[in-house]
DNA sequence: CTTGAATACGTTCATTTGTACGTTATCATG
DNA sequence: CATGATAACGTACAAATGAACGTATTCAAG
């Protein structure tokens, strides 16, 4: 069993840019924040370092920086995190999730219609 | 705007439990506890006092014991916590979050006619 | 009415989280 | 090569959270 210690919120948000830029410095991270989010280096700084001693990200050095990178494949920790979620305010359980979505978060005609086509392609590819 | 604090986890679990009776006592959510989950009265107790602290549930008296029921409608806090979810892992953005749904929750056949279902009703609702 | 069991309510306490500081080490530039 | 800027690393600290205790109340059964 991975026994990592779950995400907190500031760091999911940390580790999402480390993602999304693939590897980066605190300073790279720093940088790659909306500019409403002000957070001191030191504090992501101190966020990149937890996510390592956590497990979800590793270092390697170059000169005096740091450069983070995934230690574990981002979509595994997103379907833990969706998995979660799932369990803790659906039981587990897809279908009322999708219902909730669909019933509240108004899609555009357009979404919808993206929607339909991956259910479309999706059981194509089951009846292989 | 409601300046609720949030849920926190261990809340949830206590709230969803009153929200599916509808109302109760502490010993009847700490009877309506899946088994495995073993926790003091003490500490539902606490987490029901803190539930209407926080204004997610209100108290009436019923002899020597409190009833808690809802203070808000429990689908208002659903899509409260699904939105922080949708923001905090898929920016907002709900057709990722789907994609990532289909792609990793393997869902039956008849889940899946059930979902088309739903978009059909949608789509012809939408037109109304 | 007395008393024992169950409650409410206030309190506690360790751990985690959000946020940042101080000190030491290290690079790059004059 | 001295020195100023920047980074790493350990440390700090308040607030939130998970979990439960102590004491004062209150009902219900003898």
């Amino acid at each position: 069993m991975t026994e990592r210690a779950p995400l907190a919120r500031s760091e999911l948000e940390i580790a999402r840019i480390v993602w999304n830029l693939g590897e980066a410095t605190v300073r790279q991270v720093l940088e790659a924040l909306p500019a409403e989010r002000e957070l001191d280096f030191y504090t992501v700084q101190t966020y990149l370092r937890r996510l390592k001693s956590k497990g979800y990200l590793e270092t390697r050095r170059d000169g005096r920086n740091n450069i983070y990178s995934p230690a574990i494949q981002p979509g595994h920790v997103v379907k833990e995190i969706t998995d979660d979620f799932l369990h803790r305010l659906f039981d587990g359980e897809t279908l009322p999730l999708f219902q909730h979505l669909i019933e509240n978060q108004d899609l555009s005609r357009g979404e919808i219609d993206q929607l339909q086509e991956m259910l479309n392609r999706l059981k194509k590819e089951e009846g292989e």
